[in-house]
This record gives C-alpha cells, structure tokens and sequence, in this order.
RNA sequence: GCCCCCGUCGUCCAGCGGCCUAGGAUCCCACCCUUUCAAGGUGGUGACGCCGGUUCGAAUCCGGUCGGGGGUACCA
C-alpha cells in the first residue's frame, strides 16, 4: 500500500463509551494512538462518549482513566482528575465530556436542518421495528434501508404532526446514489455504495445527540486529523465522511461554536481524511473477547500482576510486528517504529500465556529496588482492592525490609507478580500455614522425624547463612546416608508449608534461626 | 437476507512471483542443569482452508468456493 501522509498537525483521539470495565481490545486502539501522536510530536485526545444516558456512568469514566493512567498512555486533552479527586480537565479545546457539550449538538443540529441536511423522522421505534421486518420478508427482497424519499411527509401531514405535538427524531439525509471511498491505512480503499447505507439518526426524538453527530462534531470541532479505532466502526465511516463536509461547510461548525461559546477551531485544521480501522481482538476460540476468556479488563491484569510496560509491548505486537520481526521492544523503539501501514488486516487472539512469558522476563530483568516496590504494592492490596492483604498499606519498615530480602529469592521464578502472594506468606508471618499435601506426601514419610530431629540437632551451632548452612545440611545428608533431595523436602516443608519455595538456603537464612528452629519443631509433630 | 472486512504452525507475527525442503516468538514435548518450583541451555513436533487460472515458476497475482468476523439501532 502506497504511504498516506499524515497531515500535519497530528491530533489522534480515544473516546470510549463509559460502560462497564476498560477492555484490552479498546486498550490496544488507545495505545496505538498514542503511539501515533507521540511518534510525530502530536496531540493524544482522551474524549468520554457519554451521549447515552442509559449506559454511561461516572463510575465506569473514573475506571477508565485510572485504568488509562496506569498502563502509561497519557493523554494532551481530556479529562483529569483533581488533587482532591474530583474531575477536572486538561486542553484548550473542551470540554471532553460529550455530556457537557449538548449544548453545542444542538446548535449543529438545528444549523444542519435549517440547510435541509437533515429531516424530521416522526415514526416511532416501534413503527420502523415493524417496518423493517416487513421489508425483510417481503418479495422483492429489497434490505431495509432508511433513506429519505422512502417516506417523505406531506406538508399536510408534518403540519398536523407538529399540531398534535408528535416528537420526531432527526435525520441525516445521505446520498441516494454513487459511492464513497473510505481511505484506510490498514485496509486501503474500500468502497461503499450509497444506495446500502441508511441515514442515521442524529437526534433523538428526546432531543438528545446520538454518536454519529457528537462523534463527528467533536471530531471536527477539536482538530482530529487522523481516526484510528475498531473494525466495528468501518460500515459507520461514509456517514461520518458526509458529516465532516457538511460541518465544515459554509463554516458551519465555526459558527455553531462561536453561538456557543466553545474553543474556536484552529485555521489550519481540517477534517479527518484518514482512518485506520483496527481488526478485532478475539479470545483464542477465535470468538469475541468476553469474561468467558478470563481477564478482559485492563484493571484485572494489573491485579493479577502484569507490569504495564508488558501490556504495552504484548498489545502493540498484537496485530503488528517491526520490520525486524524483534518482539521485545520498549516504549522508544515501539514510538521510534510503530507503522500503522505495517498493521495486519485480521483478527488477533489475544493469547494470555506469551503475555505471560513477556511479562516474567520483563520481571527478571527490573531492579531489584524497582521489583520490591512493585511486590510491596502487590502484597499490599494497592493495586488490588480485592485481594486479602499479606501487609499494611501502606507497608511497615519491617515489612518492607523482609520484602526487599524476598526479592532476590523470587525475582527469576515469577511470571506475574502476583505470585509472590504464594511465596511470601511463610516469610510474612510467624505462623505458617501447613498445605495438607505437602505434609502427607512429604513429611509423613516413614522415618522423616529422625531426618527432621538429625537436621535440627545439626544446625543448632552452624553460623546462620546460606553458605554455612548449605555445609551443614549437605554433611547431614552424608552422614545419614541418603541423597540430597530425600532430605532437603522434608526441611522445605518444615519451614515453608510447602514443597515449592525459594531455594532451601536462601530460604532459611532469611527465616532466621529461632523461626526455623521453632518450624522444624513444630514439624517433628507432623512427622511419620 | 443484504453490505463490508478477513483467511500462513494451537496462538501472535515474518514472507510482497524464484533466496521457502516457509523463518521468529509463544505454547507443547524431550534432554541437559538442578535441593523443590522456576530460570537457563540444547533439540523436536507443528501452518500456506479448498478448487481452478495466470506463469518456466505461486504462500505470494486473478477468479470461484468454503469458513470466520463486523455492521444492518432513536448503542457506541
């Protein structure tokens, strides 16, 4: 495909719908904006699409832009939040709430019809429900399109409407005829015909605006330049592309803000020409990505102790891949060579476990000082608000010490942080907590308590550390004539719970001597 | 039904008419290392949906077919 200039100045825009939970699909489109504005020094718009009063809650909008704040993308405009966090905003051409810029659909709304871009649509729901059903069944198998002549009013009948106060909604009055080319930097051209596409509504018949007025208004108004967003919009666009000339014409939108009295428009800013229609994420069953696949909420994964630059590296290679096919890449060289030409045209499953295996090396190859404090704020029920705390929130110095101690031991056998919620208990607290089949498969054995009494005995005056203790328990386990491992499960179990732990040592050094002392006792109980 | 999009290992990508007995990543398997679990190392299994056509030559171009997805809302 022939390069698309962009043109200049780049202003990209993420506008959810808030309802429910930020999905890693909608993340993925976030991103890939970003990239885009920061890759040409441009402007990343955070806008919320709350045209939908029945949907959309405050609620969802703050998990959203915590959610956004989190992985990293920040955006130029949009909403934030205050220091006593309440919301604010940020950006010279807002509002960024569609719920507060009514005011300027309307003015668009009523300058659009006033030029006979649109007409009053009085049917009801249930009138065009059952009108389409009937063109659906009937003969000559024409689809059920909505365009104006189809049933054009009487000036009669429109005048006795308005007499009996019937409500309408408004609609866009699309060409009958020809085609539109959609330019698409993934897809390339793609053409529609005009006879296929019905004129939306973009008025509610309650007077409010729907999303192909406010989304294109907005679109206009604040300077978008390029759109790239989901697959699911792609059939939506010729609408959008008739919109944008029509706001645009004769100055209307200027008009419209200045009546208004919104952010004008810049002069050099022109409508949207570009799009980039992102293929779909999926569940690896190739179906849409649903709670059925696990995690699809971004908040999820930050739980479940996936680092937000994993996210940004996994997300950015789905559906896209540098020239030299390198897969770990950090936020530079992802800026340096994103290439929306270079995304791919088909659905991308979203596969949790290479999520998972990028997410371990990412993990490996952090700071030690950098890991504890991610592990603290995991331990810490700070980036989960419901998990059951292992430590105080925030941590006591106590508690961080041991944390940061843990780390060397844990740091290499992690994929998600969220495992050190299985390995740091034993280190955390005095009492340990005895996994059941550990004890039966390991500690109940014929003959442990004698190990377990020999190891004790052997480690009563061994100077505490790794490297002494190793001596010690390697000696033991000559002298009693068995192999390394037959002794040193029995000892894991004794003072971890478990059979999985860090390695033995390291284990009881950082436990210390009276704790271990105090476990292996306590074992002896346990022991066959 | 109609409109639009898509189709290379299980999955994500590479491949742009000969460099392809199709490459990398992840998963899976085996072996090595090893005090458990990991990590690390080595090796392996595994794909061009199908049918035609163009061409000396096709994963790559064309047509058809089958399959999948999106849309078809006074949701976005």
């Amino acid at each position: 495909m022939a390069e698309k200039p962009l043109t200049s100045p780049v202003r990209v825009r993420f506008c959810p719908a808030p309802s429910g939970w930020l999905h890693v699909g909608s993340v993925r489109a976030a991103l890939y904006n970003w990239l885009v504005a920061r890759q040409h020094a441009g402007t990343f718009i955070f806008r919320i699409e709350d045209t939908d009063a029945t949907r959309a809650t405050e609620e969802s909008m703050r998990s959203m832009m915590e959610a956004l704040e989190w992985i990293g993308l920040d955006w130029d405009e949009g909403p934030t939040f205050a220091a006593d966090g309440t919301l604010d905003s940020r950006g010279a051409y807002g509002p960024y709430r569609q719920s507060e810029r009514h005011v300027l659909y309307q003015a668009v709304a009523q300058r659009l019809e006033a030029r006979h871009d649109v007409y009053r649509d009085y049917r009801t729901s249930e009138e065009l429900d059952a009108w389409r059903a009937s063109m659906r069944t009937s003969a000559d198998g024409n689809p059920p399109v909505v365009k104006a002549a189809q049933f054009a009013h009487s000036e009669d009948e429109l005048a006795a409407y308005a007499q009996e106060g019937r409500t309408y909604s408004l609609r866009l009055r699309t060409p009958d005829t020809g085609q539109v080319i959609v330019n698409d930097l993934v897809r390339g051209e793609i053409t529609f015909q005009w006879e296929n596409i019905a004129d939306p509504v973009i008025i509610r018949s309650d007077g409010s605006a729907t999303y192909p007025l406010a989304n294109a208004t907005d679109d206009v108004a604040q300077g978008v330049s390029l759109i790239c967003r989901g697959e699911d919009l792609l059939s939506v666009t010729p609408r959008q592309i008739v919109l944008y000339d029509l706001l645009v014409k004769d100055g209307l939108i200027d008009d419209a803000l200045a009546a208004v009295n919104f952010p004008a428009r810049e002069a050099d800013w022109e409508p949207p020409r570009v799009f980039a229609h992102l293929p779909m994420v999926v569940g690896m069953d190739r179906k849409k990505l649903s709670k059925r696949h696990g995690s699809v909420a971004l908040q999820e994964f930050r739980k479940h102790g996936f680092l937000p630059e994993t996210l940004r590296n996994y997300l950015a290679l789905l559906g896209w891949a540098p020239k030299d096919g390198r897969e770990r890449l950090n936020d530079d060289e992802l800026i340096a060579e994103f290439d929306l030409n270079a995304v791919g045209r088909s659905a991308a499953a979203f596969d949790v476990d290479k999520l998972a295996a990028f997410n371990g090396e990412r993990i490996r190859g952090l700071g030690q000082d950098e890991l504890a404090e991610r592990l603290l704020a995991q331990l810490s029920g700070a980036d989960s608000p419901d998990i059951i705390p292992l430590i105080k929130n925030p941590p006591s110095d106590d508690e961080r010490q041991v944390v940061r101690k843990l780390v060397p031991l844990v740091q290499e056998r992690m994929q998600q942080l969220d495992e050190v919620l299985q390995y740091a208990p034993p280190f955390l607290s005095d009492v340990v907590t005895y996994d059941p089949a550990s004890v039966a498969k390991v500690l109940a054995k014929e003959g442990t308590g004698a190990v377990l009494e020999t190891v004790t005995a052997a480690l009563a005056e061994v100077s505490w550390d790794a490297e002494a203790l190793e001596a010690a328990l390697r000696a033991t386990a000559q002298e009693l004539g068995m192999g390394f491992g037959k002794l040193a499960q029995p000892v894991r179990v004794a003072v971890t719970g478990t059979t999985v732990s860090p390695p033995l040592f390291d284990t009881l050094e950082l436990l210390g001597r009276e704790v271990s002392r105090k476990r292996l006792n306590h074992a002896l109980t346990l022991a066959g």
